[in-house]
DNA sequence: GCAACTGATTTCAAAATGCAATCAGTTTAG
DNA sequence: CTAAACTGATTGCATTTTGAAATCAGTTGC
């Protein structure tokens, strides 16, 4: 997992990045799942990441300038990672990239709720969440009326599929 | 680079389609450059893929229903590779995809003229880009009013790009 | 008939991956 | 005070993937 740089081709660069199985997993439980431990990370990952890729890869991300990295004052040895906006400006790719796997790929109804939502949201709706996100991260100024945020929202969707699901299997609640 | 499918989630399932350092580049030379050979492929690719890795994943594209194949008239050997529909709607990906990666990571002007005019054209440039590859890879229907394609214009931008970086350096001419 | 070209396949070394065990320091519970 | 649980990793090792070069058999142009 080195940086090559094998053309000055936007797109070349860019999978050079991203180009693989778990670098853009990371950034998606960090941003989507707001994760910000590196327990949060290993044993939160839906896909089951190992805890050596887990640490080579924030170690990668950190080099390649999309996380930093702090101490947590709760715990001597606790670190809390951050986006910078290098990889907040990824969310409309992210978005890009869901609404694609929902409509071509076998996703499941209760993961690609956030897609549907998050593609119909358009723009404006990645603007507030990219706001959100350097709020959290960068510490930036929030505008203060702008209702419940992306992240919740896009999880409460989330749960009430999940929650259906259960009652159209056991009717019995 | 078989398909795991180790979770349901879209951006997943995505990256198992094309999380890896090749499947998009080929994808992009076909979509920008209009390559539909092997030979053309492999020789015009920017940054060298080897013959084994291209065939591998040509044959892996065309499982996941990516591309097709078929015989050209002008050769028995010869087989023409087609994008498929699913292919197709990877352009906004694409062109997001060029476009953080010219802002971010250190590109080539002229290889990323193209980026910066297919953000520029926005989503109308995107439409307009992927009825043309319709046109030319499904043989649907074509506006004949659309004036010159998109394809030409980004290759023109690019020459144009080229030129005048030879002008500069050598301003003899 | 022969050189060049077609889309691959083979071989093999190097690199990446993934699992399990382990590490040393920190905090918490009893 | 001490043992257990938790912190972010690291190590060892078997398996898989990668990539470069050579090679392949069939096709075409000359």
């Amino acid at each position: 997992m080195s940086l090559d740089r094998r053309s000055g081709c936007p797109i070349n660069l860019s999978l050079e990045v991203f180009g693989d199985r778990w670098s853009l997993i990371i950034l998606r439980d960090m941003i989507f799942g707001g994760r910000r431990h590196f327990r949060e990370l290993l044993n939160g990952s839906m896909e089951g990441i190992a805890s050596n890729i887990l640490a080579d890869r924030l170690k990668r991300l950190m080099e390649l300038g999309m996380l930093t990295k702090a101490d947590d004052p709760s715990h001597k040895q606790k670190a809390i990672y951050s986006l910078t906006e290098m990889a907040i400006t990824l969310v409309p790719i992210l978005a890009h990239l869901g609404a694609w796997g929902r409509v071509w790929l076998p996703t499941t109804e209760e993961l690609s709720i956030r897609a549907e939502l998050l593609e119909k949201g358009g723009p404006p709706m990645w603007d507030k969440f990219m706001d959100e996100l350097r709020h959290d991260h960068l510490g930036t100024p929030l505008d203060p009326a702008s209702g419940p945020s992306v992240r919740e929202t896009l999880q409460a969707a989330y749960e009430a599929v999940v929650a259906g699901k259960a009652l159209r299997a056991s009717p019995a609640a």
